[in-house]
DNA sequence: TTAATTATTGTAATTTGGACAATAATTTAA
DNA sequence: TTAAATTATTGTCCAAATTACAATAATTAA
């Protein structure tokens, strides 16, 4: 096939992106970090970093925002890898994005050393990101919809005491449609046997 | 944080497994080959192989699954990626899982050098296979039965020429329910508006 | 205390779902 | 080629869910 050595394969490198979602005003919104170092400086990002070699994938997606964000205890989920050979621009690095929905209240976020500035950021005013973050993270926001239809994440989002209307207006944003009200409650509270 | 150089992170290497499902007598079957090498040799497992540096993933699951099955043409779509740091016993290997799904007639699969033996085994007698091989092909067989139910991706299963009972025993098979077959057909012919 | 927002209740027409029965059409095998 | 087996179609009944709309009660905020 190939001239290659076994040890050839071994000069890769893995990344993990974190996304993070949560929800005011009536949007959801995008944890976006300003990166403090090249490549893509003072560029928005995804919050991200490389893996420990010895490292796990879910470990270092926690370690990664945890530095980046000040952020711990956050259940995260896998979303989707990314693995364009051009990717990035220091060499070969696959990217595994994670997401969480969170309560954005009830945390306070704080920009590191790595990352000179922070901010939710609504999904419909994403700017333009750093290496291929705007598509991971549409591609994640995707997920995040499709879940919001078929389980009940929304209160992962919303606070710790919420109108229905509120609720309402989650749905409304994420699904792009309007709902009837009366209709909404009585889906809502709809258990079946 | 850790005392480490940049270079240090690029030292792992990517693998991509392909899971590649299909469907006869009456119930869902995943491609098996027979590892000819160490590590598990002759072991059970799925078609995966290492990426080359400079290969995109999708890329790199086409050439694998040709090499080691024979296969070409066929649409492939991300599963899910696994990166235990132990789950390869030669080094750090993040593996990225694609699975596709296939008419069983319409392809002739053939074991390659690589591969002592290849074989199609019904998703209720999958024996113990390499790496963590189990546990990749039911977390992808789960994202299958999602698919199933949500996408008309049965077709790609199914023969040419198919009868409804047939694809009713398909569903009923994945998702380990009976139906009724007067209403399946209902379901079936059912278009919204 | 009033106004605004939020929540509940109700009705009625339509659509969908599951269980069941009967029969027509097609394929397979004797 | 016919009989048997398999496959496909139709229809009925009833329960459950969906949608659109209207009206009013309860709670919260100005």
């Amino acid at each position: 096939m190939y001239l290659i050595n076994f040890s050839d394969f071994f000069t890769s490198a893995f990344s993990v992106d974190c996304i993070i979602f949560g929800y005011s005003e009536g949007k959801i919104k995008a944890l976006l970090i300003k990166r403090a170092m090249e490549p893509y400086e003072n560029f928005w990002a995804v919050p991200g970093d490389l893996v420990y070699p010895t490292e796990d994938l879910p470990e270092a997606a926690e370690r990664i925002l945890l530095e980046l964000t000040g952020l711990s205890h956050i259940q995260m989920h896998q979303s989707q890898s990314f693995g364009k050979p051009n990717r990035h621009p220091q060499g070969r690095v696959i990217t595994i994005a994670y997401f969480a929905l969170i309560r954005i209240e009830d945390f306070e976020i704080k920009a590191s050393s790595w990352a000179d500035d922070i901010k939710w950021t609504a999904m419909d005013e994403i700017p333009e990101l750093a290496f291929d973050h705007n598509f991971i993270l549409s591609e994640t926001y995707a997920l995040l919809k499709q879940k919001l239809l078929n389980e009940p994440v929304c209160f992962d989002l919303l606070p710790e005491r919420f109108t229905l209307n509120e609720m309402q207006q989650l749905y409304e944003f994420a699904l792009e449609t309007d709902m009837d009200k009366a209709n909404f409650r009585k889906k809502i509270k709809y258990v079946p046997l």
